[in-house]
DNA sequence: TATTGTTATACTCTATAACTATA
DNA sequence: TATAGTTATAGAGTATAACAATA
């Protein structure tokens, strides 16, 4: 599937005005031999749809890049600017939860602080109440870095914004706002 | 700001139910020092409030986790699931163009065709027409693979769907597909 | 000369396992 | 005993610079 052997993706334009399909795992019966337990089930036509589209809106780089030109202009890792954003966000915050947020394990979010550390941009205190953990917070200079990339950020989402009428954006705040509700309803046992 | 410097965030819980307030970046005069260049215009409304969501959906993990246990039960890397993908999706391509849709340099992704065809997951030949060019493409391996991860990535996004009503979702749909339209539109000399 | 990939080097990210300190 | 972080080790990702082959 999708292996036409003969039709090598050369450009990188997205394959937008020209050829329009794009099947994705249909057909994909392939793999359907005794999966081993909890995938058996099938997209359904609102899941692949949405699939679709993510892919089609991953061939442009200019949705992806501000993130990763943020990064360059500030040398820094993804995974410290993600770091940074949290603590920026969240104020002092155990290590431990710093880790959880990034998504990372503790034995290396040990690292990524210890860099960020020797970087000036952040600072490692003992909690009082539990002497066993380690608080990590911004220093001076980390929330000026902090304040940089948040409006980097601005920007890059106000350009996405820019390509949608008032009343889509109205649309999508509406769309998130109602996700979060759910998401901090009844299902949110399943949540972190 | 932010940095309460008395109340560490030590919950991993999103802060949804509780507290309320999230300022992000405001009263955030503390860098409008003489910036270099190209980031004075501050954030619109409308972009800070999309700040503001992302944030808030950061703090689920249950997001965003799906990819990373993608990843954990193929035994694969982030970037490699992402090669994968686009391999899938797009057939043969030049290692190049590969690079660009991964967002990694050339250089890097010399090392993770490596690892991949190691792996017997993609198989390198030559391109006929461009002797100098390096033609990436999955194996029959790498064609299950592939669509065992597609299924998981749309059992996730079915479970994001699942928190939204059917007129949301088509809400949704209408809203990427303008956007998509846009980008492929008159402003695509931006775009990638 | 310009372009496509690769090689060599160095640093960061990441997970696993073993360890220390505190609860 | 259980929990919060760190240390040590090893493999993968990443960029930079130098290089090879082709255009």
């Amino acid at each position: 599937m999708r292996v036409p052997a003969n039709r090598p993706a050369l450009r990188v334009q997205p394959s937008g005005a020209g050829e329009e399909e794009l099947e994705l795992t249909e057909e994909g019966g392939v793999t359907d031999d005794a999966l081993p337990g909890a995938e058996q089930d099938s997209p359904t036509p609102a899941s692949r749809r949405l699939h679709e589209l993510i892919i089609q809106l991953g061939r442009y780089r200019s949705l992806r890049d501000p993130l990763h030109g943020i990064c360059e202009s500030n040398q820094l890792t993804p995974t410290q600017i993600h770091a940074l954003m949290w603590l920026g966000n969240d104020g002092p915050t155990h290590v431990g939860v710093l880790a959880q947020r990034v998504g990372i394990t503790k034995k290396t979010i040990t690292g990524v602080v210890d860099r960020l550390e020797d970087m000036k941009l952040v600072e490692r205190t003992r909690d009082a109440e539990d002497r066993r953990a380690v608080v990590a917070q911004l220093t001076t200079e980390g929330v000026k870095l902090f304040n940089l990339i948040s409006r980097s950020v601005d920007q890059g989402l106000r350009r996405m914004l820019d390509l949608l009428p008032a009343d889509d954006q109205e649309a999508l705040f509406g769309l998130l706002e109602r996700v979060l509700k759910r998401l901090g309803g009844p299902a949110s046992e399943q949540a972190l």
